[in-house]
DNA sequence: GACGCATCATCAATTTTTCCGATAGCGCTC
DNA sequence: GAGCGCTATCGGAAAAATTGATGATGCGTC
């Protein structure tokens, strides 16, 4: 029996499609069709229902997912035991970042890992956030990075970084020159802000509402790039993570004010399966992010660092565990 | 990866010998190498060492093996669970006898095990009582048919059968006429016995010293059929479980004996590894040895039974379980 | 310590399996 | 009910496992 059918198999189940599942896994619609007849043919059972549409589990099928899902795991667990042993490490590593996490970091810490261990896979998608749950809760990604990262039930989190927010205005406005403001300044300017359905918005308005301080929105998108340039075009002023403005303010495109009165931080989360162990090359992406001196400056508070995931017991030779990649 | 290239390295393992595992799997010696190449590049290890003869583990090989031992009992349970909600049967039964217990009475529930699921594959091998344990404890077997169970350990036993000792003489022997007999008359008669390594030896010496009866012992075998044989020729007497002598009294050749006085038995088991949950197809095959109806009469005394072993929560229609074949 | 035996690796040829692309059929949605 | 998206099916192509022959190596023996 070919364990890629069968990995096959559950990543068709996950994603509720031959086709997506197959486009995944690199093969042709049709391949992913024959391997998961092949395997039905094995047991002499249906495992999919294809007159559904999306497609529907049959009770086998139900119980050989379940049985195959834990077996996938296990196998993985075993091979990477095998090669941790000499150090080496390989196997795919899927991450789900959150855009504006994504698009501004990532590239340099995925340079990084793919530098130190050239024999793994990193796979990184740049989601919504309520996708980035979903595939961690659907075990479709090792990984997800996430802003006010949620904890309990099946999931768990690291503590990565507390960026600062800071009000970012136009280059021309009034306060433009400012470096450092008190936050009851914002009050009544028009403002650009999140959609309510992001955890960020909620944060915000709450901080505000402590402050008591009102703005008057203007416009709500959820993302941070739209909210920067509608910004840039003067619809209004934001408060922002300060890395995801960096760019602009140092191009001139916007300006960025520290609020001097209170200490906002969008605090960043990697979140993971609870029960599920992660993999070595896993593990080691996590070191790698929260080993990056680049963070420690990034996360303005003194919030403690989150502590080292991986311990390796055996690891005489000079590897990557306590290295650092110059800047 | 081939599940079945797992599977062949642990049987390689098992056998200490690549040859021997590709046989029993039906493939070649070149391609069971092959397969297990393709093992240690794809983890970019070496599991076993070679150089040695026979084959050693590397410690890698040993991590991979104890994993992939028990990845490979997960699959085949799982494959178990989604067979057994369509009452099917299949996969492999591998069975140990002795060869008292096999060469006389195993032909029977073979056939009928095969008559009633033809899907499943029986493999049956009749074996010195130490190499049966051996398999039985290598996991190269399934299950074990042993007189005198030993229990404890990895192993776990059931209770089959319990044959009565009945005494074994020549047909022109003074006692041949006789139906019963008290054990104190054997005294001092020629006797053809077992050899001292094997259990029935040791326990057939206590009862004669418990009796108070000794007898003069002119050959030792290892094996019942040459105990008969020497005892047909006039070697001597022997006291031997009556279902293993029956076909001979019936033919004439041997003459039986009932002791009148004594309840000397052979207790027949089944072993098996204790923490190995049975396969439904190895439950079905036990079932079939202990629902017959023979065996109950060969049990001569009033024993207990040992309780049913399956136990299928939802099997409606008419399946094997409580079906009788008319003997 | 050389010989023979048993065992395993290697290689090219062949068989078997898997995979692909195109096409047809079916369920779902509008 | 037409259109769209999805999956099964089919023949041919590609990849893979398997084989048989041959060579290398360890191990016991004389």
């Amino acid at each position: 029996m070919h364990l890629n059918h069968v990995e096959l198999f559950c990543d068709v189940v996950a994603r509720r499609s031959f086709s997506k599942a197959a486009e995944a896994a690199g093969i042709s619609q049709s391949s992913a069709s024959q391997a998961v007849q092949a395997l039905e043919e094995r047991l002499g059972a249906q495992l999919i229902d294809r007159s559904k549409r999306p497609l529907e589990l049959t009770a086998a099928g139900e119980i050989y997912f379940d049985g195959c899902r834990d077996l996938l795991e296990s196998f993985r667990r075993i091979e990477d035991r095998v090669l941790q042993l000499q150090d080496k490490v390989t196997g795919r590593v899927r991450v789900a970042a959150i855009y504006s996490v994504g698009l501004l970091q990532m590239g340099a810490y995925a340079g990084r890992f793919r530098e130190l261990y050239p024999d793994a896979e990193l796979d990184l998608d740049y989601l919504h956030p309520d996708e980035v749950y979903n595939r961690v809760l659907g075990d479709e990604t090792d990984l997800g990075l996430v802003s006010f990262p949620r904890e309990g039930g099946s999931l768990s989190s690291i503590r990565w970084q507390d960026q600062p927010m800071v009000l970012v205005v136009p280059s021309r406005h009034a306060l433009a020159g400012s470096s450092k403001i008190r936050v009851a300044e914002i009050a009544g300017e028009n403002y650009v802000g999140f959609t309510e359905e992001l955890t960020i918005r909620r944060a915000i308005d709450r901080w505000l509402r402590q402050s008591h301080v009102s703005v008057n929105v203007v416009h709500e998108f959820d993302n941070i790039e739209n909210i920067k340039r509608a910004v840039e075009i003067g619809a209004g002023v934001a408060i922002l993570p300060e890395p995801t403005v960096r760019r602009e303010v140092e191009a001139g495109a916007l300006s960025q004010v520290r609020l001097a009165d209170v200490r906002w931080t969008r605090p960043l989360g990697i979140v993971h399966r609870r029960n599920k162990t992660l993999s070595t090359a896993a593990s080691r992406f996590v070191e790698i992010l929260l080993s990056d001196e680049d963070a420690a400056v990034e996360s303005g508070n003194g919030a403690p660092r989150a502590s080292r995931l991986h311990k390796n017991g055996k690891s005489a030779n000079g590897r990557a565990s306590g290295r650092r990649v110059p800047r």
